[in-house]
DNA sequence: CGTCCCCTTGAATGAAGTCAATACGCGTGG
DNA sequence: CCACGCGTATTGACTTCATTCAAGGGGACG
């Protein structure tokens, strides 16, 4: 099932009966797997297939040529993988699974096929590579001013939203199968200190982290002292506007 | 003259004289001068326009309640402003002149028409919104993982790669209208800091500034010292590979 | 039951931030 | 032609948040 895919794309437009059938279909396209911590595509590569992760963990990251690893974005079900495959020569960067994972890898005929058929959901994953480009805004903000405990708390608060417009949010509660190096590399933060401020974290209740899963009691508390904004985020069905629009020829990422 | 853009996309896409003449009509649509220091498009509001950069520099920014404020993206000459126009309900974050600029407003018609009659132009605009995502994530590495002075030596590593693009780099030296300010708040760094560095750039020989114009007498040095890989700005026209292909309805950014 | 990975804690160090004052360059107006 | 004002750049002294170094603890798995 392409489940998550479809419940994302809900938040963006409306689509029909015909365009959820196609996006369950999608999830029969060639499948693999891939082992936790392994890379499902490296630095230089030039992969054939969109990756669509079904179900699992990846990360999209860097090293620089002294060791250094940045974590760039966090790839969660329903995120699609490898958006510059048909346009751009090479990967400028790897994408790794934090867990075990399970890909549909897409072939460029099925993009043909849904810009034909399916104009409107092809509005969503325009929508949907925007909204990625407004993600990394919103970490670079992140990185560039918020002090280490806001940056935490801004990523849960991140992680949450999207998590819950996938159907992986219940009652306060996700599985979030991050190791607090990997937060590390994603925040800019060294682990030690990563632990201290999850400490103080847990020491305020704005979080529970045992495991795996993270619950958040208050979340309202917990966006406060991240001051975090969803709107970025640009979920809520905010796209009813777009129903009366059907035409394929947009601009490039519906500019 | 939209020449900017033209040389930018020739970087891409090898374009046909057609092309070439499509884009110099664009800069004739619906000419709009802002002052230095004023905001062309607020957070919240919704364009009805893309507008593209004729002259000046202007930058993406965001300010938190706080009033902490980043800069997120610098734009300059041959630059789309406000991709999400069409597609997204509004704007969230806002885009700043810097200099007093000039743009052009670009019609959703005219995005219409060069996906119907120039797709190789198509596929550069779509190839430009993903070289955008990529120097955002390369920021993120930045912020993430560098040193203040990395940091600092890695953005003007990239603006003289990108002005060089779009023909504003002569002999080592660029125009760039900046302040140290303006500056720290793109790099996520104190002002007084930020000028620390600079004196020791300079002290390093590795950049001369004065006014508004920096000079790099020994680039190799500067990327050396910045970490600086030109892979991400995916330019050197390796886009020769879509030549064969003019379909119009590749995915969302040519996935 | 040992080993590996991850988390935790303490103490010392350091890069960048803060506070505060001064200097420079440039356009305006007397 | 010079004084004034304003934005920008510069410098010094002190502070702090986060890093570094180092060591110990706990749980999962073979």
């Amino acid at each position: 099932m392409a489940d998550h895919l479809r419940l994302k794309l809900d938040h963006y437009v409306r689509l029909s009966a015909d365009d959820r059938a196609r996006i369950s279909t999608l999830a029969q396209c060639n499948i693999r797997h891939v082992r936790s911590r392994r890379d499902l595509i490296r630095e230089g590569e030039q992969p054939q297939f969109v990756n669509l992760i079904l179900d699992g963990w990846a990360v999209r990251h860097k090293m620089l040529e002294d060791g250094r690893r940045q974590i760039m974005a966090f790839l969660i079900p329903g995120d699609l993988c490898d958006l510059d495959v048909f346009i751009l020569k090479e990967m400028d960067h790897s994408i790794g699974a934090l867990t075990d994972i399970t890909v549909a890898q897409l072939p460029r005929e099925a993009f043909d096929e849904i810009g034909r058929k399916h104009p409107r959901m092809m509005q969503a994953l325009k929508w949907d590579l925007l909204v990625q480009l407004a993600i990394q805004r919103e970490w670079t903000i992140n990185l560039g001013q918020r002090s280490a405990i806001e940056r935490i708390a801004h990523l849960i608060c991140e992680l949450f939203a999207r998590l819950k417009a996938v159907g992986l949010c219940v009652d306060g509660t996700c599985h979030i199968p991050i190791t607090q190096t990997d937060l590390s590399e994603a925040t800019g933060i060294t682990p030690v200190h990563v632990n201290r401020v999850v400490q103080e974290l847990r020491g305020e209740k704005l979080i529970e982290w045992k495991g795996r899963e993270i619950h958040v009691p208050d979340m309202p508390a917990l966006k406060r002292t991240a001051m975090f904004n969803d709107n970025y985020l640009h979920l809520e069905q905010d796209g009813a506007h777009l129903d009366a629009s059907e035409t394929g020829n947009a601009p490039p990422g519906g500019r």
